[in-house]
DNA sequence: CTGAAAGCGCTTACAG
DNA sequence: CTGAAAGCGCTTACAG
């Protein structure tokens, strides 16, 4: 075993019969080498199977081209999707991907999670781990700026860090108002878990959006879910009983929207001939839930880069490479899907919903 | 800007007023240190901020304890679920995670990611990109042993390559012996896309339980579709029309299902009062179609764990920390969740569905 | 218990 | 156009 080795730049320049810094010159594209040198060194690196050391270069020039993402909850849609612009980016701009998935997002202890990022010297480090509770605590005192680059994906904006994010608060506006300009008066709101921030946030929204329009929007009309379909089953049902005048709901996700379309089929009570549901994520399934969610996308992948280009250009600007840039927080915005869902009695559409 | 500066050991000596290699018997947490040495060190250490170059000590130890990680699809749940484990257990094993991902997984240059990664020592690489058409010709001639030790997810056994499956043929025939044991005679099925090997497995399971049943599976059975709800609603309209005696079908992903699901309520002509229909992969979602749908569940996490521990022992064989082990190739066995989907007229049902 | 020397794989001045 | 020397941050023998 272990016959594996490492071939060095030292056995390519003793092969080809140059100095170390010949070979060095060769594999920088440096122009400063005679032809037949180039090729005689060139010819024994390929047939050596040489790879320059990256581990070494990044001694050298201080700078590792290796970016960490610190992540969280990959089974959802969203972070996974987000995870997908990032490497997308991350790989365009040249850079390797460092990844860290956190798997209790509220308590986990984020200093050893740095430290090692650090130690293996990222460039930089994408925090795309939602604001929970108090998981932003440890931010608290530290001068990160001090040690790394480092950009914040969907938390709240905090002077001094710079953060991308989805307009939550828009999203839910959207999702309301359209309930609204389709006749429905009586809307109820599934929200996230509401120690995170983005499910506050599409509750803003859903508020504002009442508020705007003179529709009540009182406590009896809330019930707060934990992103699971299952979640959304019990919330629909708690609903019903304190809000029994409902007549649409806005769940805060797809899966909760879910939930609520397969509780009223069970249910089929009271509707469902006129309960307007919309859902956000656009999660692939959703266009084929039955019926067909009407919901709100997030533009999750241009997310992912745009952090990384913004990140970057942080990079760049503390490496002296690129022009100091402002580094303002960013708010994408997202957009309304509509499907059968939230219009007038869908559950006796058939046509609306027939594909050829 | 640029005011960062890393610590290194030769300040936190020079500041501790010893050498170099005493501090790094400190940080190593060697025996022998006279006990103030070590308190002085620790203190300078802690007070400067000191991080040990994990980079410094690779090249001098051969080795990174970082894991390359070859996968694509994560907007899939599979795949997803899956690099959950393996972020899992490489993290529990102590080491760190280069993520890349292909986006063209039939195509992408593969000699140029593998030159990366080795360019970055990674101590083993975990490919866990889907077997499609051709996408593994590149292994011919190689000789990847010799480079580094890999392991390799959910393809084709190959003489002299580790790989960790699932087993998807017998999760086709779990599927399909169901349906069959629950009444189902005329059982057609949509496969995923047939140049991969999963697809093909499925649908191998698919025709060997229905042979033991000595039921027909002849083509006008079989639709090609590729994996979304779209190509799910496009092959029930397809198997309707080339196979209209059929009372159960076997979706080859649960995406499938779902599109299947609503192209019969949307239809409504013949059924649903009697066709049976069963998916692949429980997804989250899949509990909460209407109606609930029956599937088959695969060990992912698991699946992820288990590669990387393999890879781990193969690693430390290599480094001869661990006795030579024989490395076979492993397949892990899914199982069969049974939901309304697959019981006889499950659309008048109501109290079946019913939760509390 | 402690430190001067050499080296991991590479590159950057510097000298010729 | 080419190479000997020094150094990136750390550790491994080796000597005391």
């Amino acid at each position: 075993m272990a016959t594996r080795r490492r071939i060095t730049i030292t056995q390519v320049a003793h092969a080809a019969g140059v100095s170390t810094q010949t070979v060095s010159r060769v594999i920088n594209d440096r122009p400063d080498v005679a032809p037949d040198t180039r090729l005689r060194v060139q010819r024994v690196i390929s047939q050596l199977g040489y790879r320059p050391s990256a581990i070494a270069r990044t001694l050298i020039h201080q700078r590792s081209h290796t970016l960490g993402v610190v992540a969280t909850g990959l089974d959802y849609y969203g972070p996974s999707h987000t995870l997908v612009g990032i490497e997308k980016q991350t790989r365009a701009l040249g850079y390797s991907l460092l990844l860290d998935l956190l798997h209790h997002p509220e308590t986990e202890d984020v200093e050893r999670i740095i430290n090692r990022l650090l130690s293996l010297h990222v460039d930089g480090i994408i925090w795309a781990v939602p604001e929970i509770g108090n998981n932003r605590a440890w931010l608290q005192g530290k001068n990160l700026h001090l040690l790394v680059p480092i950009i914040f994906l969907s938390m709240e904006p905090r002077p001094g860090l710079v953060v991308v994010s989805i307009d939550n608060r828009r999203g839910g506006r959207l999702a309301t108002e359209h309930l609204i300009a389709h006749g429905y008066r009586h809307i109820g709101i599934i929200t996230g878990p509401l120690d995170w921030w983005e499910s506050r946030q599409r509750r803003l929204g859903w508020r504002e959006a009442l508020e705007a329009a003179g529709l009540p929007a009182a406590e009896n009309q809330v019930v707060e879910g934990n992103w699971s379909a299952a979640s959304g089953e019990q919330g629909i049902r708690r609903l019903l009983a304190q809000f029994p005048q409902m007549d649409a709901i806005f769940a805060s996700n797809d899966q909760m929207a879910l939930g609520v379309l397969q509780t009223i089929h069970n249910i089929r009570s009271r509707f469902p001939e006129d309960l307007g549901v919309v859902g956000f994520d656009n999660i692939p399934e959703s266009a084929y839930f039955w019926p067909a969610l009407t919901t709100v996308e997030q533009p999750l992948i241009k997310l992912g880069c745009i952090a990384v280009e913004k990140l970057s250009q942080m990079i760049d600007a503390d490496f002296q490479l690129g022009a100091e840039i402002h580094h303002d927080s960013v708010y994408l915005q997202p957009e309304l899907v509509v499907r059968d869902s939230s219009l007038f009695h869908w559950s006796k559409a058939s046509p609306i919903s027939m594909k050829t």
